[in-house]
DNA sequence: TCTTTAATATACCAAAGAGCTAATTAACCA
DNA sequence: TGGTTAATTAGCTCTTTGGTATATTAAAGA
């Protein structure tokens, strides 16, 4: 539901968002200037419509210049996300670990019978 | 659409399923240990929905022993995730800095007139 | 064999999401 | 005032999602 955490990774969750961010990332643009690479596989209000969700969730803001509206990458929702995501950074190397583990069981265990007469 | 990234995400934007996981961060579980808590929210069928969108995003992989499943969580699709919003860490700290910058600013400004006079 | 336990499948519903076209607002400019 | 540009709103689809209740599968155990 409305719960911040959900509301970033539901932003993220979405190609053209992320792209609409990475673009943000360069610098300040106006919507059409956002729009503009997108507009072969999609419409101006579907993008208006993606921005709309980023800012609910916090990740851009948008400005008012005249008839433009500039918009700006917020990252700080990010940093919840960070958070949450690096409680999970040890897990991401287990298999890694677990890799390691193996190689030490069959390169120290001591040899059994079997493994001597058979 | 199914992008992996789009699906991480996707599966990360409900807190029934980071409840899940973090779950199973304490270890293995079979699908009653892992739904029990929720089931004063929600049926077990439900959580078996969510389990299955974990499982289709590779956060969790499930094991069979007799009629029990046994959950484990795998954390590596996280990798990409954590990589992509490596990518704004910079723009994270960017409100401390500004702060930061403000903070230069107020300390180190040469005192006017009015400051010391009155 | 019959019953219990663990889990999934099916079928349904309501709400949300992503997209479109067409219409509207708002500001600037001639 | 009328036209142009920038952007949003409205209204409409279609699909996905999150949930339910009920039925079914599969294995264990008496």
């Amino acid at each position: 539901m409305p719960d911040t955490l959900s509301q970033t990774f539901s932003a993220l969750a979405d190609p053209t968002r992320r792209a609409i961010l990475a673009r943000l990332r360069l610098g300040e643009a106006n919507v059409n200037q956002i729009a503009e690479p997108f507009l072969t596989r999609m419409t101006l209000p579907g993008v208006t419509k993606h921005l709309k969700v980023l800012e609910k969730a916090g990740l851009v803001t948008k400005g008012r210049e005249a008839q433009w509206r500039p918009c700006k990458l917020n990252a700080e929702p990010l940093k919840d996300a960070a958070e949450w995501m690096d409680e999970y950074r040890v897990h991401m190397e287990e298999t890694l670990d677990r890799l390691g583990e193996y190689l030490k069981t069959v390169t120290t265990t001591p040899r059994t019978d079997d493994d001597r007469n058979g």
